[in-house]
DNA sequence: TCAATAGTCAAGCAGTTGCTTAACTATTTC
DNA sequence: GAAATAGTTAAGCAACTGCTTGACTATTGA
């Protein structure tokens, strides 16, 4: 059936997304370099901590960083993003086509046999 | 009421989407509906871990369910793969609006000072 | 009615995460 | 060359995760 290759990679960058200050310094970063000091200055936390949110970033792919003098520079590295982007949207158009399919099985189909489980509320 | 989707909803998302059990579950169900011992047959752990992972799903809104005598029927609930999907993607052209810009920079300017900070070798 | 099936609940445990403080190194700047 | 600036390292800690096992309920089929 189907190999499943575990992509460690794509749960390092979903991981690293999935908590808000590290997004907040990938909006930062998406703008422009930034030195730590410059992710730092917004967010209500220790400079250790945001060097290990960065640290995250940059395991992952995210984010580059590189020192000149005493001042490290980030920059966004959109690959990360962009695979991250791709496993969601292929996820999405594998259920639309279901969708297709659903609606040309309905189409040919005098009545529906399938019956949905419990009633959910529809929002 | 306001259709406000909060920033710990895309924690929640991307932390889900931050194991690959998790993925694996989300694939499948993108196929079509799966009781939960469909979704735990491809997967080596035990049945009240698979529950946990679903739990999770369903806690972000990914995928909802409902119980139908003995079983529980799981499918998938788009709408919070597009909401990731919409950051990223929002995220992704920031930075290429970003490119853009410097490329007017450059091309407006006779020479770029350019300094590429060193880079460090993350071991 | 009895056993198999499908799922659920609760406790516990090792490993990870997100933060802190304290102490430290390296680079400017005065 | 002393002080300010920018970043780094290490240790420690509470909370959270991902999993387990054991005991349990509810439904179905013979």
């Amino acid at each position: 059936m189907v190999k499943y290759v575990p992509n460690y990679e794509l749960d390092r960058i979903f991981q690293a997304l999935a908590d808000e200050t590290r997004r907040s310094m990938v909006e930062r970063l998406v703008r422009g370099p930034a030195s730590v000091s410059d992710l730092a200055r917004p967010l209500e936390m220790s400079l250790p901590a945001v060097m290990q949110h960065l640290q995250v970033l940059e395991a992952c792919g995210l984010v580059r960083s590189g020192k000149s003098g005493r001042v490290r520079t980030c920059h966004i590295q959109p690959e990360g993003l962009r695979a991250a982007e791709e496993w969601i949207a292929g996820r999405r158009t594998s259920w639309e086509r279901g969708l297709d399919r659903l609606g040309d099985y309905l189409a040919d189909t005098p009545q529906a046999p399938d019956q949905a489980p419990e009633n959910r509320s529809t929002s």
